[in-house]
DNA sequence: AGCTGTGGCAGGGAGG
DNA sequence: CCTCCCTGCCAC
């Protein structure tokens, strides 16, 4: 069963890790056939680990898809099979013919073995399975981070600037052994050279930093640069090699160096990081400290120094500098071993180094299993599709307002079961690869999730763990795979198929609890929050309801009680707050929670939705006069008011944006450019709004949030009084108009009354452009007494 | 030398 | 006023 996921031959396996004196690399290619490529659809290929191979092959032949794709430098596809012949034979020429042998294990697939590049051939081999039966633990993982000077009127240490210098360089690694290299003692000459002997000392598989890909690591190779002291890191004796990239997490691209040392894996805590919050989305920052904190292993007895002072500590107080650099080594290497396990499990089935899958993204993943797969039995790999998907999951709120109780059931992994039950696969996936490789996965996935919850020793446990989670990353990427326009594999019909199919199963879903006679408030893709039916009262009720539904539905879809609740207070579609039992308050939606809202409207909106949802009008309206009252006299803290922004674009960009006209004027921009210090994209500003009027251009009044002084504090009052309007306007659903207009307003002849106010429940079932047509609806706009339900 | 998807809400600014 | 476009952020 696992044939396709962890390799098909014990040759494949790589024993030693720390030997890699085979000075070989493979090409593979597939022989004899001919494929027309307006017949078939299909690329003729083959496999090379270094692209430098292929220098001055006029790139018109390849493969355009293939250019700038994953595989850039691996995979080598071509329009036609005589354009793909020339190229061998330039490769072959370009080497000496007598180098290439024939490797008797791999006689049932063509693998021929040129002399090249030792670097690239060991981080080939050494991804393929060579983990296989090995535990994370037994991993010998280093950790760095450097510190530097900046000389007092400079802001940020500069890799270039002849008085900047690296002062120290922390080392850790996994079997606790700490080191410090100390800039007092030696030259950073000295220092550079002493790394590298440590290094080859030490001999780790691994080595891991915290932005070690965007600091320490480029800081080190210019340095080294400059003091002409070559920084042979490799286990060869080499030098790393280094070029740029982007990866994208979430909506956000993110630039930086890799830096590729021979023979080692180099792990970005920093990226772990990140792809970890793509998904759960609970990171405030993504800093070390942050980053420790949060997951609970920051000692209490750390050093924290804050990065501006670490000058100032190193001329006066070294002993707690070194104490904190040690402290980030420390934290270092237990994030990594919190994070790092899933990237290292997934190695033994994606036939790609361990460093090179702890910065890949999911889609990619997948495709290497494929491509991994075809490669195998040399089949030739299928043209991307052009054109993109039609639909997603389906939305929809039925009811605006505070009631209760409330049930969340949702489908259990719904677009992977859709998959797995109606045996989706791409029309291209001739070997039908694709639903094999998800089904395999989900069984293993269920496997190892039961032994982790079986198991007693903590090690294993969390060793099942992590390979539940690697494999859950990967089964919940299959669906998205399909729409990927990159994806060599992609079928756009087929991911609509998914989705309308999830789309029904939720249809079915509302008919049933409305048919049963209980009240759909919103749903969302997969899940239904209800009020359940008469009679169904206690949570074993609940969990017997919902397994009712769940049987309704076709086979391999299950649908379980995700969570009770007091109330529910609905506003809008993905936009709703949660009562738990024991009275805590979740908040979920971007108008809602979103972090670019200011605080004092995050917390306004937080206090207003628990007024609401525990039915408190009188505090409601207190609450409302209390944030007015601050915001007029000044109360307020500049983190309180400050807006904070992420910039996308590089100062060019914008700029010329702005000046063709395709884009506005934007506040954060603007703020960054007036204080004349250097950005980046991705860099956040803080601003505040200033001036007198209400109603003010931001990019025109606009100051940054450090500028604000207490003593006189600027802010626009009158601006910030319309925005605390405009976060009560969103809870105007709630009340009739007059009721509202009395709870947000602030009247000095009559004191506020809540007598007579009710919270209203509107029926907002029946849209304008069709919408659900199972059961029957009120009208829309009936307003209803909360009493009724 | 790169990249999983769609759906939804809010806010700013430009222009009607 | 309104609509449109764009960006940012979020749910799933």
């Amino acid at each position: 069963m696992n044939y396709l996921l962890f390799g098909h031959s014990e040759d494949e396996r790589i024993v030693a890790v720390q030997q890699h004196t085979d000075r070989t690399m493979r090409i593979y290619f597939r022989e004899g056939e001919t494929v027309r490529s307006e017949e078939e659809p299909l690329y003729p290929f083959f496999y090379l680990s270094d692209q430098t191979l292929l220098e001055g092959f006029a790139r018109k032949h390849w493969v355009k898809k293939l250019e700038g794709t994953l595989y850039y430098q691996y995979l080598c596809a071509f329009e036609e099979w005589p354009v793909m012949w020339d190229a061998i034979r330039l490769v072959l020429d370009r080497y000496n013919r007598t180098a290439i042998t024939k490797v008797d294990s791999y006689a049932d697939c063509p693998v021929l073995y040129l002399v090249t590049d030792p670097a690239t051939q060991y981080l080939m081999q050494s991804g393929r399975t060579l983990f296989k039966g090995m535990a994370f633990e037994a991993l010998h993982r280093m950790q760095l981070d450097i510190e530097t000077f900046t000389p007092p009127g400079f802001r940020f240490p500069n890799s270039a600037r002849k008085t900047d210098r690296i002062i120290l360089i922390a080392l850790a690694d996994s079997t606790g052994w700490k080191h410090v290299i100390d800039g007092h003692k030696l030259s950073e000459k000295q220092m550079l050279a002493e790394l590298v002997k440590i290094v080859h000392d030490r001999d780790p598989d691994v080595i891991e930093g915290h932005n070690i890909f965007n600091f320490d690591l480029p800081y080190l190779t210019a340095r080294s640069t400059m003091h002409n002291v070559p920084l042979t890191l490799g286990r060869d004796g080499s030098v790393p090699r280094v070029f740029e990239t982007r990866t994208a997490f979430a909506d956000h691209p993110f630039d930086y160096t890799v830096t590729d040392i021979v023979g080692r894996h180099v792990i970005d805590t920093l990226l772990l990081l990140l792809s970890y919050d793509s998904s759960k989305r609970s990171l405030e920052s993504y800093s070390l400290k942050y980053a420790a904190q949060h997951f609970g292993f920051a000692a209490s007895t750390r050093t924290y120094i804050p990065s501006d002072r670490i000058s100032w500590y190193w001329e006066n107080d070294p002993k707690t500098l070194i104490d904190y650099a040690t402290d980030d080594v420390i934290e270092t290497e237990k994030l990594s071993r919190h994070l790092a396990p899933i990237s290292f499990y997934l190695t033994r089935m994606i036939p790609t180094n361990l460093g090179s899958v702890a910065r890949m993204g999911s889609a990619a993943k997948i495709e290497q299993l494929m491509v991994r797969e075809y490669l195998r039995v040399k089949h030739s790999l299928p043209r991307p599709q052009e054109g993109s998907q039609t639909t997603g999951g389906y939305t929809d709120i039925f009811i605006v307002g505070s009631l209760g109780p409330i049930v969340h059931a949702d489908v259990e992994s719904l677009y992977p079961s859709i998959m797995i039950s109606r045996d989706i696969r791409p029309v291209t996936d001739a070997l039908q690869a694709f639903p094999k490789l998800l089904k395999d996965l989900t069984t293993m996935r269920l496997d190892a999730k039961r032994k982790s919850q079986s198991i007693d020793t903590a090690s294993s446990r969390s060793q099942m763990d992590a390979m539940q989670s690697s494999m859950k990353i990967v089964i919940n990427s299959f669906y998205g795979y399909l729409g990927y326009n990159r994806g060599l594999f992609n079928d756009y019909r087929k991911a609509d198929e998914v989705t309308s199919t999830g789309q029904q199963i939720l249809k079915q879903m509302i008919a049933y609890v409305r048919e049963t006679g209980g009240k759909v408030i919103e749903v969302d893709t997969d899940g239904i929050f209800f009020v359940p039916p008469p009679g169904v009262d206690t949570a074993e009720q609940e969990k017997e309801y919902v397994a009712q539904l769940s049987a309704i539905l076709p086979q391999g879809i299950i649908v379980v009680h995700d969570g009770r609740y007091r109330r529910m207070l609905s506003y809008k579609k993905k936009n709703y707050a949660l009562l738990e039992y024991d009275d805590r308050i979740r908040i979920k939606g971007s108008s809602l929670i979103s972090r670019s809202i200011e605080q004092f409207g995050r917390e306004y909106i937080h206090q207003a939705v628990d007024k609401l949802l525990n039915n408190d009008v009188s505090g409601l309206h207190a609450v409302f006069v209390q944030y007015r009252a601050t915001i007029l006299e000044h109360g307020l803290d500049v983190r309180a008011f400050s807006r904070i922004e992420s910039l996308k674009d590089p100062i060019e960009v914008y700029q010329e944006g702005v000046r063709s006209g395709r884009r506005n004027k934007s506040a954060a921009y603007e703020v960054a450019i007036a204080s004349g210090k250097p950005f980046r994209p991705g860099d956040r500003v803080a601003y505040y709004i200033t001036g007198t009027e209400a109603d003010v251009r931001g990019f025109e009044n606009c100051k940054s949030a450090e500028e604000w002084d207490p003593n006189f504090p600027d802010e626009n009052a009158q601006y910030y009084l319309r925005r605390l309007d405009e976060f009560s306007e969103k809870f105007a659903e709630f009340f009739s108009p007059g009721d509202f207009r009395s709870i947000f307003s602030t009247d000095e002849l009559f004191p506020f009354d809540p007598k007579g106010i009710t919270l209203l429940i509107r029926d907002v079932g029946i849209k304008p452009s069709g919408g659900i047509d199972e059961g029957p609806t009120p009208k829309p706009g009936i307003w209803l007494d909360a009493g009724e339900l």
